[in-house]
DNA sequence: ATAATTTATATGAATATTCATAATATGAAA
DNA sequence: TTTCATATTATGAATATTCATATAAATTAT
């Protein structure tokens, strides 16, 4: 052990979190998204509002709680997200025609437009994320992520 | 399509999101963590603040910057954090000998003790997760996203 | 040495998120 | 059909995070 690490203590070897699936987990997804997450903040979303309009992208006039759970947000959240996407035009609330309870979400053609751009780059980004991986490879990396989620339902 | 996906027009095939990387691995990492970050919150500990104590447990006596980096926080975050730990008589700081700039965090023993729980219980959970995977499996997934974390660097 | 540049942490105002719960609507049971 | 339990979204106060920048120390260059 070095003077300088024998003065604060601090092991240099593998500890807990080096091999912590947890933590595996959320630095992979931290660190990879990282520069594509910069992308969409210059292009004038937030992460949050990036996510909305992707999974709008996939299927329009979801409601608030479908939507909270695809983007990974809680109720609440969603719903000021929501709220200040309204203010700027991104998006839609409609009333369900079944259900009064629930509202039922619409991207605009200006929500359509912003995200054009984030969903190229996002496409350009993940085959650079892929660079390297042949095509076994990746899907075997992205079921072995899907097998996680759907056991952790 | 049925009459109640024509009157909003959500799709139910799969979307670009569901065979996406960064969403893979957002949703892959918040619904796997979602059950122990609750436990955590049951041991009085924020996540901000098991992760820090749990890298201090690794290696103790860290600087703000690299215990920022591991903790996956931006540093004024964390100062805050470790404001509220040191308030708490989780962590101390350190003025580090050779760096008048650098401040050194170390672990109290309360600290240590708070975190001792949640330490037994995050690799119960994660023998968990890897149930029905066998050794091969599991190193297998734990090496495709150290793979990730370092090309991603 | 002195000044200029870079690095490490802290601070403050603005913004975002969370937790508990309110408000409203549906469905089921009596 | 009224009551009771459950489901969906919104709200508000408390808390946490972020962005820009301040402060202070080390390093480099002049």
């Amino acid at each position: 052990m070095s003077k300088a690490e024998e003065a604060h203590a601090v092991s240099d070897g593998p500890g807990f979190v080096d091999d912590y699936l947890l933590y595996l987990l959320a630095r992979a997804s931290h660190q990879v998204s990282r520069q594509f997450h910069r992308q969409v903040k210059t292009a004038g979303l937030s992460v949050p509002e990036w996510r909305v309009l992707v999974t709008l992208n996939d299927g329009d006039g979801r409601t608030v709680g479908e939507l909270a759970a695809f983007t990974l947000l809680e109720q609440p959240t969603l719903t000021k997200v929501l709220n200040r996407m309204a203010r700027d035009g991104l998006i839609t609330r409609e009333p369900d025609a079944d259900d009064a309870r629930r509202v039922r979400i619409h991207s605009t053609a200006a929500g359509r437009a912003r995200v054009a751009g984030p969903m190229q780059a996002a496409k350009a980004h993940e085959r650079q994320v892929l660079k390297g991986y042949d095509a076994d490879e990746a899907r075997a990396l992205k079921d072995a992520l899907k097998t996680l989620i759907a056991r952790s339902g």
